[in-house]
DNA sequence: CGTCATACCTTGACGCTCTAGGTAATACAC
DNA sequence: GTGTATTACCTAGAGCGTCAAGGTATGACG
């Protein structure tokens, strides 16, 4: 019964996930949570969109990874920033901005 | 040389056309030329992604379209909302402003 | 006669998200 | 000790949206 999820996202996950490793490295599983949590649930991070754009990410060099033991200690990977990545935020940050004022324009004007 | 457009548009698409449509009929080429225009250009509609995405939301039942003449006398096809297509644009904007909020809220905390 | 603008349409590649599986280890209840 | 939930990772495939790059046809302009 449960309603597909209609892409939630609209192509925000990357920019989300190099924003939330700007408060330091953090391993796969945290950043989903940690996503979640800030967006008050609104968001649903679901681990099939996440790992692959860690590998797209990482392939790209925006991040880095190492294994590690979580704070449960367990062994997780850890994400963290290149300087290619600080940059890519940048850039990701400024073209939301732009969409997002664009489309909010649009969308309040009296219809 | 010229570089990809990187899916600047991020699935809005629809939302706008819909909102587009509020201000009544416009054929195709009519609701692209706004579009970039309204967002002084920031935007651009590329016409293989608005004429497939007119075609699934006729097929969805949220416009149809009739054959008339534009404003400059040449043959176009005119699309306008259904009370389905204004039910699905409250819904799509709903959705929108959510997204919206959250990833602002998020991107642009102190990192 | 060539070019630009209007107005429509199609195909294929590419990329992202989701669904739906899977593995393995730990923690806890019964 | 057996089942269940949680943590943490991974993968395959479908579906869908966007883009690039073509195409048709008409009319205006020089």
């Amino acid at each position: 019964m449960t309603q597909p999820q209609a892409d939630l996202l609209h192509g925000t996950l990357d920019v989300l996930v190099l924003k939330t490793l700007t408060w330091g490295p953090r391993h796969g599983y945290a950043i989903a949570r940690w996503l979640e949590g800030t967006s008050g649930e609104a968001l649903r991070i679901e681990e099939g969109s996440l790992y692959p754009a860690l590998y797209r990410m990482e392939r790209k060099g925006w991040i880095t990874a190492d294994w590690g033991l979580s704070e449960l200690g367990r062994k997780a990977k850890f994400y963290r920033l290149t300087p290619a990545g600080r940059a890519r935020l940048r850039q990701e940050i400024a073209a939301w901005r732009r969409l997002a004022g664009v489309v909010g324009h649009i969308l309040e004007a009296a219809g």
